[in-house]
RNA sequence: CGGGGAGUGGCGCAGCCUGGUUUAGCGCGCCUGCCUUGGGAGCAGGAGGUCGUCGGUUCAAAUCCGAUCUCCCCGACCA
């Protein structure tokens, strides 16, 4: 028998932990809160660094690296944010056995390094904006940690830009909190919801703080992405100044802006199922695997023939992997490229072989169909794009399903106690109401939508006052 | 960081309460050979553990005591 992942619907948070190890995305390294990402895991990465890079670059942005290190005094110099991280910052003491004359952070988020630097470079209007990108590691020395959700270390991408306006800022916190949700809708064939954090929830040092949340399958909401409006906050305390048009010195506009390894738990969370990982087309390690049926002298009759099929679909590049070990039979093979979570497994044999086809099974649905050789690069294609959008139709489905108005208190808490999920109400704005609202359900205000027009405010759903806005409450990762 | 649970070959566990017949055991996995292979095959043989770590009690410690590290769950804090 092989090891069994424990069944998702019996326990959702041991089925996660299983489903990492035995499927090799990550394994607990011996420090607390710390992973290794494995190959298998890894490739989920490389496949979103560059979808993303692609999209960054395409915006305007360019990449850049800075130091890992950042001196205490320049995290002190903005007061929110260094509260807002100093509870999780790592500190460098010592160099070899010599005490440092100024502790070194290191890096929680960049922004006061970048800061720093901004500051030497920007002295113009001619040299805004500042568009600059950065795939970096980060520390943060977090309580309670989980692989990929939240780990010690993790990896990201943080942009950070300058301008001469606010306006212009904020229509960049903008353009990329769009970015990010097409990109993880697109890429990841997850829905967001796109939207605004109330003030108890915003990044420490901004203005605004706007985030895309996704319901992972559990109910529970996962914030995917944040951009933030950093107005002149930084530029403040780290002078960065320019010559305006008018001849006249002005602060600039700051935004910062990231998504993380985080994303690779919410692919898990959001499409897996009882029989293992399931990945969308777009990002997964491994879009087709193909599995000879491996009867009599199959290195001979079937072995060329899929050989010939690997070829085939590597050189429209798509991203297949031939098993040929002889020493697993096929039965064995399925059962554990489905728990990897492969969109789509190809079988061919003996048979398949005599007919100039293959036997196509797709992961998300577990349906069989034949396909003939003379069209396979068409046809194969065709399943993947049609498995990337089925996966995202699905989740949207759930989550709309999952997304219920409460009208009152009662059935708000009934909700999130019972069915979880996301959950709009009127609330009147008051950080009291949204404290006590998490405290009695668990429940955060995940973000207040951007099209707030559209949305039925009435009354809060706590206090009963006028409500100022609806939002969208959820219990969290 | 508070409350609870747990660390025994790669994985899952038993043994611990009541210290010594345990040469630390079982299932899966792993290695070798044969035989199989269209949904996780079978047989035979074999390798692998100073019982998380450090210290203490004892003639004797996986077992009792203390400290420490790590993991899991529930809270407070967070991408």
């Amino acid at each position: 028998m092989v090891t069994q992942i424990t069944p998702k619907s019996e326990d959702f948070s041991r089925w996660y932990l299983d489903l990492i190890r035995r499927t090799e995305l990550a394994d607990y390294a011996p420090m607390k809160g710390m992973m290794v990402i494995r190959p298998y895991g890894y490739a989920i990465w490389e496949n979103i660094q560059r979808l993303l890079d692609e999209r960054i670059k395409a915006t305007g942005h360019v990449n850049a690296y800075f130091p890992l290190f950042i001196p205490e005094s320049f995290l002190r110099k903005e007061m929110e944010h260094l509260e807002g991280f100093a509870p999780e910052v790592a500190w460098v003491t010592h160099g070899g056995d010599d005490e440092l004359e100024e502790r070194l952070a290191v890096r929680p988020t960049s922004e006061a390094i970048i800061g720093f630097m901004y500051s030497k470079w920007i002295k113009s209007w001619r040299d805004l904006p500042v568009l600059i990108n950065q795939w970096a590691n980060v520390v943060r020395w977090e309580k309670v940690t989980r692989p990929f959700l939240r780990t010690t270390e993790f990896l990201w991408q943080e942009g950070h830009t300058a301008h001469e306006s606010y306006d212009e800022a904020q229509a960049e916190t903008l353009r990329i909190l769009d970015m990010y949700r097409e990109f993880v809708e697109t890429e990841l064939a997850i829905p967001v919801i796109s939207g605004r954090k109330t003030d108890r929830e915003k990044f420490a040092g901004a203005v605004a703080t706007y985030a895309i949340e996704a319901l992972m399958s559990d109910g529970k909401a996962l914030q995917m992405g944040t951009s933030h409006n950093l107005g002149q906050h930084f530029a403040r305390v780290f002078n960065i100044r320019f010559e305006d048009r008018n001849q006249s010195l002005q602060y600039v506009w700051q935004t910062s802006w990231g998504v993380s390894t985080r994303l690779i738990g919410a692919l898990v969370m959001a499409h897996g199922d009882d029989s293992g990982l399931v990945f969308p087309p777009r990002v997964a390690p491994l879009q087709v695997v193909i599995i000879p049926i491996s009867i009599g002298n199959w290195k001979e009759n079937v072995l060329p023939a899929a050989v010939e099929l690997k070829n085939r679909l590597t050189r429209v590049g798509l991203r297949v992997f031939l098993d040929d070990r002889s020493e697993y039979t096929p039965g064995w093979k399925f059962s554990e490229w489905e728990m990897r979570g492969v969109p789509l497994r190809l079988e061919i044999g003996p048979r398949d072989v005599k007919n100039s086809q293959v036997v196509a099974v797709r992961r998300d649905r577990q349906e069989k169909s034949v396909i003939s050789l003379d069209d396979l690069e068409e046809k194969i294609k065709e399943i993947l794009t049609d498995i990337q959008a089925s996966l995202f139709n699905k989740a949207l489905a759930f989550q709309t399903e999952n997304t219920r108005q409460a009208s009152s208190y009662e059935e708000f808490k009934s909700v999130l106690e019972n069915k979880r999920g996301f959950v709009q109400a009127g609330w009147c704005g008051s950080e009291d109401c949204e404290a006590r609202i998490k405290e009695e359900t668990m429940a955060t205000i995940r973000v207040i939508p951007l099209d707030e027009e559209k949305n039925q405010k009435g009354k809060c759903i706590f206090c009963q006052k006028e409500a100022r806005t609806s939002a969208v409450f959820a219990r969290s990762y």
